[in-house]
Formats: structure tokens, sequence, C-alpha cells
RNA sequence: GGCCCCAUCGUCUAGAGGCCUAGGACGUCAGGUUUUCAUCCUGGUAACCCCGGUUCGAAUCCGGGUGGGGUCACCA
């Protein structure tokens, strides 16, 4: 078997846009096989459609990558030996093999201007029938093939498809794949802007590169017969193609960023961890042969197998992502948490209190940018409700508890959470108070909010002080008599 | 519409003829812990698209339907 010499992966990215998440998602799968064989993955820039090109997008490519840690072996920012790998830096290579095709008569030049093409595809429309190129300029003799070349004349190369039999391969997901091959239209290979269209570019890199595995989404099996075609022109061999399952939005149709967040380095942005992002997509379309759920890229990467990826396409619901990051969080030594929370602390975060702090919130953090959020009233001035904080109450009983709550906390010496705990504990008990209704009265003065971590941690760490300030604040608030 | 791919709980999936009265995870619901939220614990809800066939036996194999998706560009 094939398995154990070395498997050249490819990703070919089109910087169009945002680096997108089946982009990585595929990339995983790429560096897996490339990395249990001893193999290379190749990162190959694919920016022939110049009308589509995005400026910076390329970055954003490997800034994802980087982020995520996906470590690729060619191309890309690195080089290597089959360059360049930008394809708009090879188009002397594709000019040399569209003339060996056309000279083995597999190509043709189409003189046919885009206008009339609109219009035999409209009137194919109307009659019926399916649209294809007609063929017109197929059988141009070479005498009037070279009086358009020499007028200037702009033109297409078209690829020269056979009249009948089948084209097949065996799909390392889907197993044998077979097309008529009167099914595959004369398509384009090289723009009339000398630029080759993808399914050009593609086998020739792929080919020259020495990519042994193809790994794609599902929407180019349609196409897969033409490539292999070109193979057999060439006479190439073609490399294993595995066609993966697409990801979806909610509605089933193919993931997009119209309907979902596909940009890698928005998770990033939204406080996402690397970790979790991976081992998240990880789990769409595959699974780990243990069943586990929770596994490291490494790991990943080591028991990675495309007999385990499953055919149906998988719809991107990050729900799970949540309460995966959440959990991947929570697993972080706290020194390193506190490193990779630096980036989403806002400037007037105090670092000096980190230690306290971040106790207090850790279980709470969904995502690293929680953090402000979740901590804000500690160092940022609170504004209370005053409807709210006697909503279970009258304002008169909530006036006098709060007088109470003062009296009772003014004389601690040690502020410490067991000493609130038990100085108010005891104002409840005694004057027989509704828990719920005191100590939430207590929370949102202080703190202005009805949800916050446990509320004796919170007087603690947020001090005397301020605490007693806060409940004077919010005392007064009730007690200003409201003028009509 | 032609061609092609696919089909297990709401979602991600396990399952490669009997271990399946279909398992796990997320979500959701209920309960417990609790001064709130969260965490944590317990429990519940919920699926093999349909119809034939093969077989002693089918979620698993075959056929047909149905449904969903992809693709039919000088975009990838």
């Amino acid at each position: 078997m094939t398995e154990t010499s070395p498997i050249r992966t490819r990703i070919a990215p089109s910087p169009t846009g945002i680096a997108h998440v089946g982009t990585a998602w595929m990339s995983m799968f790429d560096l897996a096989l490339a990395r249990q064989t001893g193999g290379q993955f190749v990162v190959r820039i694919e920016d022939t459609d110049r009308t589509r090109f995005v400026e910076g997008a390329e970055e954003k490519i490997y800034e994802a990558f980087k982020w995520l840690g996906i470590d690729y072996d060619e191309g890309g920012e690195k080089g290597g030996p089959y360059g360049p790998y930008k394809q708009s830096e090879r188009l002397n290579i594709y000019r040399e093999y569209i003339d060996q095709l056309l000279a083995s008569g597999h190509a043709y030049h189409c003189f046919c201007t885009s206008e009339r093409l609109t219009q035999m595809r409209e009137d194919q429309r109307k009659a019926g029938e399916l649209p294809r190129y007609d063929r017109l300029c197929r059988n141009l003799s070479e005498a009037e093939v070279n009086e358009k070349l020499n007028a200037g004349t702009p033109y297409v190369v078209r690829q020269k498809m056979p009249d009948e039999g089948t084209v097949s391969w065996e799909d390392a997901i889907r197993g044998h794949v077979e097309f008529d091959v009167r099914n595959v239209d004369d398509g384009v290979l090289l723009k009339s802007d000398g630029f080759p269209t993808y399914h050009f570019a593609v086998v020739v890199d792929d080919h020259l590169m020495k990519i042994s595995h193809v790994l794609r989404g599902e929407e180019w099996i349609s196409s897969t017969p033409k490539h292999l075609l070109l193979y057999q022109a060439f006479g190439w061999q073609p490399p294993v193609f595995a066609h993966m399952p697409l990801i979806r939005n909610a509605d089933k149709s193919k993931l997009s960023k119209r309907k979902n967040d596909v940009s890698i380095l928005s998770y990033r942005e939204k406080g996402y961890l690397p970790e979790a992002l991976l081992n998240f997509i990880a789990l769409l379309g595959w699974s780990h042969p243990s069943g586990e759920e929770f596994f490291s890229f490494e790991e990943f990467l080591k028991v990675m197998a495309l007999d385990r990826i499953q055919k149906t396409g998988p719809i991107f619901d990050t729900k799970k992502l949540d309460w995966m990051n959440g959990m991947y969080i929570r697993k972080l030594p706290v020194e390193e948490l506190i490193q990779r929370l630096q980036p989403y602390l806002p400037s007037d975060f105090p670092q000096d209190r980190m230690q306290q702090l971040l106790p207090l919130v850790l279980e709470r953090l969904v995502t690293l940018k929680d953090i402000e959020e979740l901590t804000s009233f500690f160092y940022r001035p609170i504004e209370v409700d005053a409807q709210l904080l006697s909503r279970k109450s009258t304002p008169e009983v909530v006036t006098q508890q709060l007088g109470e709550v003062i009296n009772a906390v003014s004389p601690l010496e040690d502020w410490t959470h067991q000493r609130l705990e038990g100085v108010l504990r005891q104002l409840q008990e005694q004057h027989d108070y509704k828990k719920s209704q005191f100590f939430m009265m207590i929370r949102i003065a202080v703190t202005g909010r009805e949800f916050t971590p446990p509320l004796f941690e919170t007087l603690a760490v947020l001090g005397k002080q301020l605490t007693l300030e806060r409940l004077a604040a919010a005392k007064d608030l009730l007690s200003t008599p409201k003028t009509v």
C-alpha cells in the first residue's frame, strides 16, 4: 500500500478575502497525512483570478495558520524546491504546457466573444438544453486559426474533450466515482488575459509539485473528470483524490460567510483558544477512533485516518465550541491563562489584582474576551438601578437593611470573605431576612448587577473602602426623597 | 433541469449483519449543590427518510423512491 511512502499534500487557498475556517479544516487533514508518512504539506496560493484578488488576504492566511499552529513545510512564506508557489508567478510555466496540449491536439484556440457565449447559453436555456460550449471553434482550420491569431484576435484555449467514453477514479473517501465524458464541457484552460483557469493550473501545479494526495471539497467532484483527462493528455500519473464533505450552514447549504462567521481570525478576536477551535473543527466529519472528544492537535495528527471521515457534510454549529472553549480555558495553568488573557484586557484593567480577580470569574469564562465584562465592576464606577435594588422588598426596608449592613461590616478589621460571611449571615439570621432578597440586595448595591461571582469573595476583593462607599451610595439612592 | 455526491437524536457523531429494547458529546428540560450567575453532580427528552429485496437475522448489504447538497463561468 501507499501508506508507507511519503505523502505530499497541499492546500490551495485563493487570496480573495478572509482566512476561512474551511481552509484550516482541510489543512489539518493534509498536515496529518504528510506528518504520518514523513511527507510534506504545501501551501500554494491560487491567485489566477485578478478580478477577485484582495490585497492582504494572503497575509491573513499565514497569520491564521500561525495562530492555529498549522505548520506547513513548503510554499507560502517559506518557499521550497518546487516554487514559485504562487500561481501568478508561474504564468510562463502554464504557457509552456498549454503549447504542449495545443501541439498534441488536446486543446484548441477559441475566439468566441463573451457576448456570443452569453447569447449561446441564453438560446440553450430557452431550448431547454443544458448550457455548454457548442464547440464552434473546435474545428477551425489551422489557416483560420493563424489568421485570427495574426490579426491579434483575443482568444482562450479550451480543452478538447473526447467524444465518448467514461472517466473514473477511486476516491479515497467515496470509493469508485464515474462520469460519462459526454457530460463534460470543453472548458477554458487559458483565459484571454493569459492567466490559466483553476482547472488547468491545479493539474499542472499538483503534478510539478509532486502532490500525491489531493484533499479538497466535495464541490470539486464534478470537475475532477476534466482534471483526470488533463493528466491523461499529458501522460501524467494523477494523484489520489479524497473529496471531503462540505461544511454547511444551518440550512444545509455550503458554508458561507453570509450565514456564518467563517473567519479564523475573528475567532481569535472573539477570545477563542486556537486549541479549542482546532479540536472543535477536528470533530467535524471526523471522529477519534477511541471516541475521545478532547484531544490535542498533536494527537489528531497522529491518529487521523481518511477512513474515519464521514461523507455527509457537517453543519457548522459553534454551540459546542463555546462549551469546549470554556473547558480549555479552565484546564489552562493559571500563569499561562494570564498570559493568554493579556490581548483581551482593557487598558484600565488592574493587572496587579489579576491573581485575585481571575479565580472569581474563571468558571464563568466562555471566551477570553469575557474577562472584561465579568470583572469591570471591580475597577470601574457602577450604576445602580434603584428599582432593581428594592425589587424584592420596599425602598424603606432596603434602606434600613443597607444601614444595618454598613454598621455590621464597618468595624471589621480583617476584611476577609470568611469574616464578611460570618457577620452578614449572622445579620440575616438574626432578622430572619429572606436570603435571596437580602444577599441579592447587597450584591446589586455593590456591583450594580444581578449576576456576579460569590458575594463574600466579591466583597473581599472589592475592598473595605469601596464596599462601604457603594453601600452608602445605594442607601442614599433609595432614601433621597423623590420630588415630583 | 442534466450530471454527481449524500442520508443515525435539534447539532457533532459511534455503529463496517446478530454485542442495538441504537451508545457518547453539545444543546435542551428537570432535580441536587448554592445568596445570584456559572461550575459541578444526577436524571430525562430526542434519531436509524420511505418501500421493496437478500438473509435464520439488517441502522448496517442490494434495488427503487423521496429528501438534501454540489456542479453545470474566461470564479476558485
